[in-house]
DNA sequence: GCTTGCGCCTGAATGC
DNA sequence: TGCATTCAGGCGCAAG
């Protein structure tokens, strides 16, 4: 499932090979893929046809091509998108759900299995659009304001990793890798976000850097020319993962066994003597 | 206003 | 063997 560096990656790709191309031609297969673009399919692939894409930026898991008119398409990926730059000639994929012709004669295709990504284009959405405003500045944006983030943080009444995961405070952290950042700061995941010490948030915002970075310096190998690859298929990162995924394996740092549990209908990973769970258990 | 939990969706994995 | 159930996940939104 594509998290922050795999779609800073899929960012990428599309600013080499998308940026600077004409949209000539738009076909939408599947009118959940652009739900979210409330005008419908049709004034989609009509406000998108004609355009020329200007740049691709990304905010947490959002990603957004801005347009010559000022507009943007604004993507997610959900659990399973995918955007790929492919030859016009090649075979669709079976999940192909929108199809947007360039003028170098390549193709941007929007696939995704499940459907819980999707496009919509955002009026005057050029610099940052109106539906992602909401979304943080991921701890690695220059932007991030660290003490904004501590001061939001101890405001909130709630456990530690559900924080982690709101995309208001902060973007662009999901489960894998919030069990990966609150592993590496010794915290453990109920703990209430009022009790944090400043120590702590410290240790937190290091981990949570350190996981992002080391991603993404193993998730910028995964491309070549027009293929631009998201889902993480290779499995790349997944060799660093340090609790998740790894219930029962010894913890890398003491060798107790990792542990897991059921956490808002998924799961959480920890390590039972690492991240001793707080008297004060909140989630 | 803030926090919580549901529902969306598919296919792999598991259970009977 | 084959069918049914469970699980995974991000995010918007309704409910508390």
């Amino acid at each position: 499932m594509p998290e922050l560096p795999e779609v800073e990656v899929v960012r990428q790709g599309l600013d080499r090979f998308v940026v600077g191309r004409r949209i000539d031609r738009v076909e939408v297969y599947e009118p959940r893929s652009v739900r979210r673009h409330v005008a419908g399919p049709a004034e989609f692939a009509a406000s998108l046809t004609g355009r020329t894409v200007t740049a691709a930026r990304r905010r947490g898991k959002y990603l957004w091509l801005p347009l010559d008119d000022e507009d943007a398409l604004v993507g997610h990926l959900g659990m399973s998108g995918q955007l790929l730059v492919q030859p016009a000639s090649a075979p669709p994929d079976r999940h192909l759900r929108v199809r947007m012709s360039l003028s170098d004669g390549n193709e941007l295709r929007f696939c995704d299995q499940r459907t819980f990504g999707g496009l919509l284009v955002s009026p005057h959405g050029a610099l940052l659009p109106a539906e992602i405003a909401h979304i943080g500045p991921d701890p690695l944006d220059p932007v991030f304001d660290e003490d904004a983030f501590r001061s939001a943080l101890r405001r909130r009444r709630t456990g530690i990793k559900r924080a982690l995961l709101d995309q208001s405070l902060t973007s662009g952290i999901g489960n894998i890798y919030a069990d990966e950042a609150l592993w590496r700061a010794r915290l453990h995941y109920a703990r209430p976000t009022e009790t944090l010490r400043r120590g702590e948030v410290d240790r937190l915002l290091v981990g949570v850097r350190d996981v992002l970075r080391d991603a993404l310096g193993e998730g910028g190998t995964s491309f070549d020319a027009l293929y631009v690859n998201v889902n993480g298929e290779s499995g790349y990162f997944e060799r660093s993962l340090h609790v998740y995924g790894r219930g029962d394996e010894p913890c890398d740092r003491c060798g107790t066994p990792i542990r897991r549990d059921p956490f808002m209908n998924r799961s959480s990973y920890t390590c039972p003597r690492c991240q001793p769970r707080p008297r004060r258990a909140r989630w």
